[in-house]
DNA sequence: ATATCAATCAATCAAATAATTGAATAGTGT
DNA sequence: ACACTATTCAATTATTTGATTGATTGATAT
C-alpha cells in the first residue's frame, strides 16, 4: 500500500486540524477566543500559561487552520476563523458527553447533576425573555461580557455575586449562562443563587452558541 | 493555578476524544466505519494496517467514546458510536478545506478541481431522482453498497467501470458518489465517465450523510 | 481434545510532542 | 538613538505516542 495516495494525503491534513484540538490548554485557548478576539498576554493570563507557551500553542493553531492573527501596533490579536470551529468543539462536547462516563462523573462531583440544574434551551429562554418574566446574568469577565452579550442580560462574574444580591429582582426567575455548555461559571452560580432562595436556571450553552445561532445580541453588531 | 478545577478535568476529557480522531489512520477507520458495522480484519485489511495495528488503534477510539463494539462469536464488529461522530468529521474536514490551502492543492494534483466537478446537493440529486432523469452509482466496494445504499442506485467499484460501460444508458446524467465528501474514488469515477463522453457530476458528499440526514435510503431500514 | 481463527495483550524501539529557558524581533514612546 | 513591551524563535529535555513482533485469549468446528 503506498502511503502517498491522495486520500492519505487528504487525511493526514485532516488529522493535523484534529491534532491541534487534542490538547487540553488548546481547548481552554479556543474557548476564550469564542467568546472574542483576545491579544496573547490575556489568553496566557486567563488560561495559566507562560506567554511563550501560549504563543507557541496559539501558532500550532493558526497552522492548522483553526484560528487566524492580526497585529495591531504591539499586540497580535487571535481570533477563530470562523463557525466550523464552534461546530467542532460541540462535536467534541457532545461526543464526551454522551459516550465518556467520566464527564458525568466530573460534573456530578463538583456540581449538581445537569437534569437538576433544568437547562434552558435558546429558544425557550428567546421566548421567555419576549415576555419579560426573565432575568439574564452573564457570568463571563467583564471583557468577555465587553464584547458581546445576550440583549438585556446583567454582569455579575461569581466573585461580585455577595455584593450584587440587594440589587436583584427576586421575583423573576433568573437564567444564568457563560462561555458554553461546560463552562463551569454558570452552574456554580445557579447553584449559589438557589441557595439564597432564587429560583435559576442554567442556559443549555452560552455566549458562542447563542452569536452562531444568530440570535439578538447586545451590542448591535457594527460590521 | 491549580490543574485540578473541574474545568480542566473537563477539558482533558474533550481533549482525550480529539486525540482519538487525531490520526491518519484513525480517520480512515472512522470512514470505513461510517459505511456500517465492521470487523477487525476487515477494517485491517482495508486500510492496509496490520491486524495487531488495527486493533489497538480500534480500541483507543472505543475508550475514547467514538465507536462502540459488538461481539459476535469469533467476530468484534465495531459501529460509530453516534451521530455526533460525523458531525465531528465533518467539521474537520471543513475546517480543513476552508483554511488549509494544502487541501485544495491535493486534490487539485490528483484531480479537477472540485468546482470543475460541478458537485451536486444532495437536495438537488433528490429532486432528479423524482424527474428519474438520472442514473446514481455508488463507487464503494461491494460490502458497503450492501449495507445500505442510495435508492435505485448501482454498484460500480472503479475497477469494474470497464466491464459496465456498455450497460450505461448513455442519455441519462450520471451522479456519482462513495464514502464522504473527500473519497476520493467518486473523484476518480467523474473524471472517467467525462473523458468517454458521460455527462457527469458529483454528489457533494457521501452515504453516511445522506442517511444522517434521514432521507430514502436502499435497503429499506429493518430496525 | 485439538486445531483453527479472530482479536487482544505485552514488550520493545523509534518518532513525535510539550514545557521551559533565554535570546531575538518588531513596534512604541521618549 | 534609547529603553520598553509584546510576541516569537531556537534549543533542550522530559514525556507521550505509534508500529512491530510474538505470545495469549476466547470462540468455533472437527
Amino acid at each position: 500500500m503506498s502511503s502517498e495516495t491522495p486520500k492519505r494525503l487528504l487525511f493526514r491534513q485532516f488529522a493535523a486540524v484534529a491534532k491541534a484540538v487534542a490538547h487540553e490548554h488548546r481547548l481552554e485557548l479556543l474557548e476564550a477566543l469564542a467568546q472574542g478576539e483576545r491579544n496573547v498576554e490575556l489568553l496566557a493570563n486567563r488560561t495559566g500559561m507562560s506567554v511563550a507557551n501560549t504563543s507557541q500553542h496559539l501558532q500550532q493553531m493558526r497552522r492548522a487552520g483553526l484560528i487566524e492573527s492580526r497585529r495591531e501596533g504591539k499586540f497580535t490579536f487571535y481570533r477563530l476563523s470562523g463557525p466550523a470551529v464552534l461546530d467542532l468543539l460541540a462535536a467534541l462536547t457532545r461526543i464526551g458527553e454522551r459516550h465518556v462516563g467520566e464527564v458525568d462523573k466530573i460534573v456530578r462531583t463538583y456540581f449538581l447533576s445537569r437534569d437538576e440544574l433544568e437547562p434552558v434551551s435558546r429558544s425557550e429562554l428567546l421566548a421567555r425573555m419576549k415576555d419579560g418574566d426573565v432575568l439574564v446574568i452573564d457570568v463571563r469577565p467583564q471583557d468577555e461580557f465587553a464584547s458581546g452579550h445576550l440583549p438585556n442580560a446583567i454582569n455579575i462574574p461569581l466573585e461580585e455575586l455577595e455584593a450584587q444580591l440587594a440589587t436583584l429582582d427576586t421575583k423573576k426567575e433568573i437564567v444564568a449562562y457563560c462561555r458554553g455548555a461546560y463552562c463551569v461559571l454558570s452552574f456554580d452560580m445557579v447553584e449559589r443563587l438557589r441557595a439564597r432562595g432564587f429560583k435559576a436556571r442554567r442556559l443549555e450553552d452560552g455566549w458562542p452558541e447563542w452569536q452562531a445561532a444568530g440570535l439578538p445580541v447586545d451590542p448591535f453588531p457594527s460590521s
